[in-house]
RNA sequence: GCUCCUGUAGUGUAGUCCGGCCAACCAUCUUGGCCUCUCGAGCCAAAGACCCGGGUUCGAAUCCCGGCGGGAGCACCA
């Protein structure tokens, strides 16, 4: 069988085109604002995949300057970030901190100053924006680098203040990419940041600060995704200004789940004022709440992988992670069952049986059987209750009856072709967590006792859950 | 509006660079059937696509031109 096995690594790797390198060096820049979610999971496993197929090394570096507004920091992001690294099984080899890196990127700031290749430029916001649509230069642009120099150390020295005067690079105010034209490298910001407190006011963009750092710690390829290509070109006119060799870049296009928005700083304020239960919410996507609901963090590699690198923008339903998780787990999980919302039923006829004997996994019955009482009176779902009235049903492995209102005519034994449901006579309380954080309650048969917590099971006709707390039993539902 | 990217079945992909072996791959979905005492898994089968229009060529999903569609950027966010 190794040919099979062969194959099958040649195709996916053909998935990512291979990289033309002797050395690769690549870096994933998380921004704390929380945990990794199921978007930021393609950014982190393509750098991965990328680094491991080619030897390469990988740098974590932590995107945090000080953020806006509307994208905040926030101080447990970074472990959270960490966790979920380590849950997907991403080696990394060096970590960073742009908090850490301030004095490198005012030392190159002031550079750039002195070649005369930005500007201080104290137009307020609104100014700006006009100008650069319009395509006209302000009157902060052409005055002398001596000027420039001495309102940058005004600017370091906290004598200008938040919103009053910005550093940008002098590229054309005339570009035909209005998104190109002299864009902002360094503003101020009085924020506190949650590492470095108040030591800084003057903050780079992201632009400028990778500008130094991919060229300063010998990246070799840059992965980003397509809404950060103008990045590439900031870049790469920057690098020219120093003279310095260019790294390559690679993207991919935006991926969506369907019927998902995923955004961090949404959630953040959700979890801040309680609308979400935390971090681990299934409701933000993070690899916390997934690992919770039981995905493997090998079914969330091979979606990722599955998308492969194009540009192409998709979105994707999350049954399709689903899929490949159900492809791993199935054969693990052992079957129960569990009676949301019981309706007890009394049985009419005689009862042939003192025990029903069912398989723990269909397909695997070296697993054993696990054994339920058979009394008269029987729990069932109430959904089923409802849909089947007048009808004939099979109590799964046990018999068949009429269901008619709280009764149930026992009409035989044999295997019938006909809907077999879950039912229990007696069991234990369980309480079961949907995705959307409804809890419900129900009855799980007695045998659950041979689980423990953080067993992946399946509940029969429900789906695959994994088991949070066993002593008061609550599981938390992954997918059908 | 401007700039950039992108367009293969319902969805996601392979093929596009270096035109013919593509009446187009694989997975998933759907529909039948088999199997199974789960609405899970497995097996078999069917259905389903090269955005449109020109051009080049003996021959185009693949090259060229023009449309149209989708996405992203035009933040003192990342």
């Amino acid at each position: 069988m190794p040919e099979f096995f062969e194959e099958d690594e040649e195709e996916e790797e053909e998935r990512l085109p291979r990289l033309d390198a002797d050395e690769v060096k690549m870096r994933m820049a998380p921004y704390p604002s929380g945990p990794l979610h199921i978007g930021n999971a393609r950014m982190v496993i393509l750098n991965d995949e990328y680094v491991k197929r080619n030897d390469g090394e990988l740098v974590l570096f932590y995107d945090d300057t000080i953020g806006s507004e509307t994208k905040q920091l926030l101080p447990d992001a970074y472990d959270m970030i960490k966790e979920g690294l380590e849950w997907l099984d991403v080696e990394w080899h060096e970590t960073h901190y742009k908090s850490e890196r301030m004095e490198t990127y005012y030392e190159y700031g002031k550079k750039i100053l002195e070649m005369g290749e930005a500007y201080v430029c104290e137009c307020d916001q609104k100014t700006l924006q006009e100008k650069r649509r319009d395509g006209k230069e302000c009157e902060h642009r052409d005055r002398p680098k001596e000027k420039n120099l001495e309102l940058w150390e005004m600017m370091l020295e906290g004598e200008i203040s938040e919103g009053e005067a910005v550093v940008r690079l002098k590229t054309d105010m005339d570009h035909p990419d209005p998104a190109f034209r002299d864009r902002v490298l360094f503003r101020i910001s009085e924020k506190e940041h949650p590492r470095v407190g108040n030591e800084y006011t003057v903050w780079p963009l992201l632009e400028f600060s990778w500008a130094i750092d991919d060229h300063l710690l010998g990246m070799t390829h840059i992965l980003r995704g397509k809404d950060l290509v103008i990045e590439d070109r900031m870049e790469e006119y920057i690098w020219d200004l120093f003279g310095w060799e260019k790294p390559e870049f690679l993207h991919y296009g935006m991926l969506r789940l369907e019927n998902v928005n995923l955004s961090k700083s949404e959630f953040q304020q959700k979890v801040k004022n309680d609308e979400f239960k935390g971090w681990d919410d299934p409701r933000t996507w993070s690899m916390q709440s997934l690992k919770r609901r039981g995905i493997q963090p090998e079914a969330i590699r091979d979606f990722i992988l599955e998308f492969g690198m194009s540009e192409t923008d998709i979105e994707v339903p999350p049954s399709k992670l689903y899929a490949k998780n159900r492809e791993l787990i199935d054969s693990e999980a052992n079957r129960y069952f569990f009676i949301p919302d019981p309706v007890g039923i009394e049985l009419v006829g005689d009862l042939e049986m003192e025990k029903a004997k069912i398989s723990r996994h269909p397909s695997d019955p070296d697993r054993g059987y696990r054994e339920l009482d058979t009394k008269k009176t029987v729990f069932i779902p109430r959904k089923e209750w409802n849909q089947h009235q007048n009808e004939e049903v099979r109590l799964k492995n046990f018999c068949n009856i009429q269901l008619e209102g709280k009764e149930g005519k026992i009409t035989g034994y044999e295997n019938k072709d006909i809907l077999k449901i879950q039912w229990l006579s007696d069991g234990i309380d369980v309480q079961l967590e949907y995705p959307d954080m409804s809890v419900k309650e129900g009855i799980g048969e007695n045998n659950l006792d041979e689980t423990k917590k953080g067993d992946i099971i399946q509940f029969e006709r429900i789906g695959f859950v994994k088991i949070e707390k066993s002593d008061t039993f609550y599981a938390v539902y992954g997918h059908r």
